[in-house]
DNA sequence: CGTGCCTCGACGG
DNA sequence: TCGAGGCACG
């Protein structure tokens, strides 16, 4: 399924996010993924034909997933198979039941752990599975509707007519019908890679100008798609060359040219691939879907004159409603149900918060439906400066661009952003090439224990061809306000990429909010503002607050980092901050600002401030300090690797629940049985005792101090390129 | 280097 | 089943 490699091949144009961050949002969801993962689970009773919803309550797992970060899912439904993959279809069945019988066979011969593997694989999804899910989603309130066809262009319409602001799924097909976000990956705790249409010009690094979603479709297709197998020896990066060296509108005519813009000689394209294209093509732009308000089937996209969609089977008006609401067995046409959402209240659409998603709380099926605002309630940071143009290269095929600003430039944007004085400081060290971003071809690091390097002519160069993509990075750099105001979460574990990549200097900001989220031993226990979301005055989103770690266990070392830091408190004066709506403190706030801190625009609040106060307390004169980033990346490793934040390295522990295990437990099953609560009474904050919720450090005593060098003993000096 | 073929894990306890 | 990650081939 899917475009093989393409999500890989966008790296660049994606970026890791929680649900969380789309509060208020509406998103479409290809249901046919979650009950896929769901099947697995209950793969035997699924092969034998017995009764189990277990795979439903995995649906319902994502679902409460998501109403708990107020965000209004819509499930999209596959309709009926395309006569173009028919074959495919019959292949598929064949293959299933192969599997079957290799299956009875395995567990005739007492082999039943292999035999449980190969039901796995053949696992279908049957149209009564989707109507139990629907049934369940119609007693949940939450909206469903079935594709005339493939759920992938109903998903992709959803998105485009602004019926849902994202989409998801696993299914890569969904970027090239045109969908302006999807989030894929998405796992139980809202973490998921999120890939925007407009970044993909950063993958196939084109100049914004130059790129359409016509040439990225047109990339894809000759990839490979379901609806067209690729050329032999064309893949994406094929592909994208070639759609980049052609200067050719017209794809057909530019097809014909392939082989010499690739400097293949034997690469033919016949006149009936060419034809085959065209249909793919027309598929990804004009399949049939629903659309709810109108209640008629209609071409995804509309038709220009004179253009012919794919020829597909329209079935009576009537029909495609009933099946549209998921009353009808898309294949029997068979009827399953006569539910209608003219006699059903739909009105109040459960969400968590209904208050706060306000009117996108209707259902789609209702008359007085209204679509939400285009706008992501959350994501209003909208550029207010001018984008930098790019100095044009000779090279019109490849547009170069800087993958990363350098740490300096990137604590300017923020001083900037946050209108805080630069410090005197001239330069920094070499050591920032472990900062992932710092493109090696440009920079040559001859030595990581050289002296502080002047800007060479490579850098300079580098430095002018600082583009729009400034403002793009400094988007995932600063957290958003909303983001600012949200839950600390496990870590996505889509940040944790790779040292050479991306991460590099994002994580040191993300290594922030982890800070925050610390307790540092038992007598400290750090509140950020994160727990004292003063805006939740639903009851939903409580604060919530660590209440009993494990001290001993994960505490320590970061406890030890503290005092190495001086961060910890001496003698707990520090007070819980008074007044409701007072923002609470990062921990690397002094306690002279926490006291005094009343402006609305806080600047202890933003991250610049805690990253220039992190300086102050590491006594790091102007000129020693190396590269902020990359020290605070290490630092917040560091506190990671011990605090276990990753939410792949979390063991939960019964007996000691850990935070991240409290703020979810609102939808993941409590440890100790029981059935996962909604709307549950706040968690009592473990200080609560004697400080408000909103109470930020408290602290009763100060904790011994530790003589260990934890830099010498986290190993910082054998990482010469992290010396501190 | 990019493509194509391989194996493995998903879920859940 | 699907994608992800590893490895061999041209
Ligand atoms: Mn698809």
């Amino acid at each position: 399924m899917g475009i093989t490699g393409l999500i890989p091949f966008l790296k660049a144009a994606s970026r890791p996010v929680n649900v969380r961050e789309y509060s208020g949002c509406t998103v479409a969801v290809d249901a046919y993924c979650w009950l896929h993962k769901g099947a697995i689970a209950c793969a035997e009773k699924l092969v034998r034909g017995d009764e189990t919803d277990v795979y439903v309550n995995y649906c319902v797992k994502y679902i409460d997933m998501l109403l708990s970060h107020n965000v209004k899912p819509i499930l999209v439904f596959d309709g009926r198979h395309l006569p173009a993959k028919a074959e495919t279809e019959k292949f598929r069945r064949e293959r299933r039941n192969n599997n079957k019988r290799k299956a009875a066979d395995l567990l005739r011969q007492d082999r039943p752990d292999e035999a449980r593997n190969v039901m796995k694989a053949c696992i279908d999804i049957t149209p009564e599975m989707a109507y139990s899910l629907i049934k369940r989603c119609r007693e949940m309130c939450v909206d469903c509707i079935v594709a005339p066809y493939e759920a992938d262009a109903q998903l992709a319409y959803l998105n485009l007519a602004g019926f849902a602001h994202i989409v998801i799924t696993e299914d890569s097909d969904l970027l090239l019908f045109g969908c302006e976000r999807v989030l894929f990956k998405l796992d139980l705790v809202g973490n998921g890679l999120l890939i925007e249409q407009s970044k993909l010009h950063l993958a196939m690094k084109v100049h914004p100008d130059k790129f359409s979603m016509d040439k990225f479709r047109h990339m894809c297709i000759l990839s490979g798609c379901d609806y067209l197998n690729s050329l032999p020896g064309i893949g994406l990066s094929k592909a994208c060359k070639f759609i980049k060296r052609t200067a050719e509108t017209n794809i057909s005519r530019a097809l014909t040219k392939m082989g010499a813009h690739l400097n293949m000689a034997n690469l033919v394209v016949s006149p009936e691939y060419r034809e085959k294209f065209l249909v793919a093509d027309s598929m990804f732009k004009h399949q049939p879907v629903f659309d709810p308000t109108t209640r008629k089937v209609i071409p995804m996209t509309p038709l220009s004159e004179g253009e012919q969609g794919p020829g597909l089977e329209q079935l009576p008006a009537d029909i495609s409603y009933q099946l549209a609401l998921g009353n009808l067995d898309p294949f029997t046409l068979e009827k399953f149900d006569d539910w209608d959402p003219d006699c059903n209240k739909m009105t109040s659409l459960r969400t968590n918060g209904w208050n706060k998603v306000g009117r996108t709380a209707d259902s789609i099926w209702s008359r007085t439906f209204t679509k939400p605002s285009p706008i992501l309630p959350l994501d209003r940071r909208k550029p207010e400066k001018p984008t930098v143009t790019v100095r044009q290269t000779s090279d019109c095929d490849e547009y170069k661009f800087p993958k990363k600003k350098r740490p300096e430039e990137e604590l300017q944007d923020l001083r900037e952003r946050f209108g805080i004085k630069s410090p005197p400081s001239k330069k920094s060290r070499s050591d920032e090439t472990c900062d992932s971003g710092i493109s090696s071809q440009v920079i040559e690091c001859s030595d990581p224990e050289d002296d502080p390097l002047d800007i060479t002519n490579a850098e300079e160069d580098f430095l002018e061809e600082l583009c729009d993509e400034k403002l793009s990075t400094l988007d995932d750099l600063i957290p958003s306000s909303a983001a600012e105001e949200t839950k600390p979460s496990i870590r996505n574990k889509f940040s944790c990429q790779k040292k050479t990549e991306r991460s590099g200097s994002t994580s040191g900001l993300e290594g922030l909010r982890n800070l925050r989220t610390i307790q540092i031993d038992e007598d400290n226990v750090v509140c950020s503002r994160f727990f004292s979301s003063s805006q939740d005055s639903n009851c939903e989103n409580r604060p919530i607050t660590p209440s009993t770690m494990d001290l001993n266990n994960c505490s320590s070392a970061e406890q030890e980092l503290n005092n190495e830091l001086e961060l910890i408190v001496n003698g707990g004066d520090r007070r819980p901050a008074d007044g409701a709506a007072s923002p609470s403190k990062s921990i690397f706030a002094s306690p002279k600002r926490q006291n005094t801190s009343h402006e609305v625009s806080d600047p202890a609040v933003s991250p610049l401030a805690e990253i220039s106060q992190l300086d102050k307390n590491l006594k790091l004169g102007k000129d020693e300090r190396p590269s902020l980033l990359a020290r605070l990346d290490k630092v917040s490793q560091i506190l990671s690797d011990k605090v276990k934040t990753p939410a792949s390295s979390f063991k939960w522990d019964k007996k000691t629940p850990n935070l991240a295990q409290k703020t979810f437990s609102s939808y993941l099953s409590p440890p100790s049985g029981g059935s996962a609560v909604k709307n549950q009474p706040p968690v009592k904050p473990l200080v609560s005792k004697s400080a408000k919720p909103s109470g930020l450090f408290k602290s009763k005593k100060s904790p011994a101090p530790v003589k260990t060098n934890l830099l010498e003993k986290y190993g910082f000096k054998s990482k010469p390129k992290m010396s501190l």
